[in-house]
Parts: structure tokens; sequence; C-alpha cells
DNA sequence: GTGAACTATCTAACCAGTTAGTTATAAACT
DNA sequence: AGTTTATAACTAACTGGTTAGATAGTTCAC
């Protein structure tokens, strides 16, 4: 039987509701009134389970984040496939790479949370870096930066460039791949095979 | 002697106040008695120059993408060369980046002149586009699109990925340089020595 | 019937945009 | 050269709608 009252699902559809407002809006241009409209929810809920609208925003950048890191994994032997992985997730979640401007804009002090899973990943990162292109010209934050930059150079693109670029998703992640091996496995052998590869493995 | 009152002065104080606020707290969180108080210009002065307050949004982005496109020429013959200048436009002036931010997020919609000036920038790509890694792999759009990326990758650092890259500018510049070369000079021929040039070319 | 879930209504502050008026400047006139 | 006139530059104070947050009360589940 399904509860008419039930704090858990009334949190968790004012969580919804506040990720796709945070997401079209920011901090600054999301209205609370909206938030409770959308999630048929009463407002004064949202400020007896949430706070105020900062700590709302806040828990919305958290889970976003948590969710990202719990689906797609860090795989630091396989940067190439870190970054298509990491490529799509963005493609099938918009909002994520929208809400994380935001967040960068808006509220630029990271969590502790945020800080230590980036810790993860360097040290990760540094257990093989060797393997990296041109061995110690690259610390590996600089190496993270760039895969994370050539994932979401396409969705990041701006609208007047749009136009210009390889249209289909497929494509689009192709490239991803092909660019991070070419850094990766670097300068001399087999520079793109990996071109060829990536359709068939979507989530 | 200084004139008391110049219109076209206080129109260029609100325009560097305005400019200002608006890197800071983008369209929805600025405010226009703050760029009134900060332009030492009284609030109607603002309405009468400029319209409204998004109205003087769209000049502010304006006025900073036509200096960006003034300052940092394209040369598609040396991508390398426009990555590195770029980054350094950039790097120089942190507003611009932020500022490009709020517009994508709260101004989508592109301004002909801005699709002008992409429409020539993919002209000269195309008319060079052999010289580029897996011939026919990537669209001119689609070079852009990682040129641009990896020129702002630094810059565009998350605040909790920061202590772990590269931390001064010549060391960050080369590593967008290399990148860049990379990918262009692509796959076989010496692969990394435009790693070490860079440091004496700045503008 | 008791506490948790929920609601309708209020309020104080804020903020974009307006208005009605004042002052500086420079050209026109005598 | 001094006075008037026209206008552009500027200002102080106000308005009306909006919005984050609070409060006091109601309803449901167990």
């Amino acid at each position: 039987m399904v509860a008419t009252r039930d704090a858990e699902a009334t949190r968790a559809r004012i969580l919804a509701a506040a990720t796709a407002e945070f997401g079209a809006h920011g901090l600054a241009g999301a209205r609370v009134d909206r938030i409770a409209a959308a999630a048929a929810a009463n407002k004064a809920l949202i400020y007896a389970y949430f706070g105020n609208k900062d700590d709302l925003f806040d828990r919305v950048v958290e889970a976003s984040f948590e969710q990202l890191h719990a689906e797609v994994t860090f795989t630091p032997h396989d940067l190439a496939e870190y970054g298509t992985a990491l490529f799509d997730y963005l493609a099938d979640h918009p909002d994520v790479l929208r809400l994380d401007a935001w967040r960068r804009l808006e509220r630029p002090v990271a969590t502790d949370a945020e800080r230590a899973a980036y810790v993860d990943i360097i040290d990760g990162l540094t257990a093989v870096r060797s393997s990296f292109g041109s061995n110690d010209q690259f610390l590996p934050g600089d190496v993270l930066a760039i895969v994370i930059a050539v994932a979401g150079a396409w969705a990041g693109t701006p609208d007047a460039l749009r136009p210009h670029i390889s249209a289909d998703r497929e494509r689009q992640r192709a490239l991803v791949g092909g660019v991070i091996a070419v850094l990766t496995k670097s300068q001399h052998h087999q520079p793109h095979e990996h071109i060829e590869r990536g359709a068939d493995e979507r989530r």
C-alpha cells in the first residue's frame, strides 16, 4: 500500500525537484517556491528537511557528485576507458555538468568528501604514473585535468560552435577515447586504433 | 582638464563595474545597486545608457568577447600556438572564463556576431584541415572544441583538484602547447619537443 | 491520543525599474 | 561680455512585485 505520508519519499521528491531547479537556474536563480511546487510539497517542508536554500543546494550537489563517482568508476590503467565512461555519463545526465558549473561559480569552496575523492583518484594515478606519455612531464593531477576537460569538451561546447562539431554521440565518444588514447599511449605505437571501439560498451 | 560631466566616461565606468559584478555573481546574482555604487554613478543612468539588467549583461559579455577575439588571433596553421595564446589570455583575465560560464548557463542563445566569429575560425581551419592528426576523423569544429577545452583545462580546474596540478604557469602553458602539438602533429614524428618551448613567447 | 507529517498564511527584506526633479554645460542672443 | 535658453548629465526618493524564511495551526498514522 502506498503511504500518503512518507517523509522519506517527500524528501526524495524535494531533492529531485531541487536538482532540476538548481540545474536549470543555479543557486541565485532558483526559486524555492518552484521547487516546492514541482515536488508537490509544502515549502515549509523544504526548510524542515534541508535547513535553508544554500544547504539544499549543497545537498543536491553532493548527491549528484556521489552518484557520478558511484556510477563511473575510475580506472587509472585505462584512462581512455574512464574518459569515455565519463563522457557517456555526462551525455546521459546533462544536468550534472550544469550543476557542477553552477557550483564552481557560486560555491567555489570544495567539500571534504570531494577533496577526499580526488585524493583517491590521484593516488590511483600515481601508482601507474609511468604509463602516461612523456614521463614526469605531467603530474597526475595534470593528467586528470586533461582527461576531464576532453571528456567534457563536446558536452561543454558553446552554442555558437555546436553546428560545426560532430553531431552523433558515437562519433563524439570515439573522438574522446581516441584523443586520450593518443595522449596516454602517446607518441609512437598504434596511435588511434582506439577510435574504432566504443560503440558497444555503453552502460 | 577633467570634465565633471562626461557621458562617455560614465558609460565606461558603468561597463567596467558591471563586468566585475557580473563576473563575480552572474546575471541573477548581480545587483544593479552594487554596480551603480562601484561605478560611482546613479542607478538611473544605467537604465538610461543600457536599457535593463539583461541588456547590460549582454553588452558586458559582448565587449569581453570582442576583446578576446581582438587580442588573441586565431592561427589555424599552428594550433599549439593558438592554444597557448588562449591559455595566456585566460590566465591574465580570469573574469573572462567566469563570464563565459555565466553566459552559457544563464543566456545560452548565441549572438550573430559570435556565430560569425566561429564561422570565420572554422573556415580558417577547413583550409588547413589536412594538417590535423587522423585525417577526416575530426571535423574542424571538433578540433577547435578540443583545443579550447585543453587551453581552459587548468584555469577551469575545480578547487578540490587544484592542489594536485602543476602550480606554476610556465609549466601549465608548456603542457597546453605539448598536448595540442601531440594531437596535431600527431602520432609518430618527434612527439613532444614542443613541450620545451613556450616560456619565452608571452605577449 | 500523541507525535510526526504536512499546510495556509504571513512578513520583512530585497531589488529591478521609474519618476520627478536638479545642476552643469554650451550655444544663441542682445 | 554678460544674460538667456535649451538640453544633456545626473540625482534622491519611491514603487510594486518578488522571495526566503517563519509561524501557528491541521491532519494523518500508529
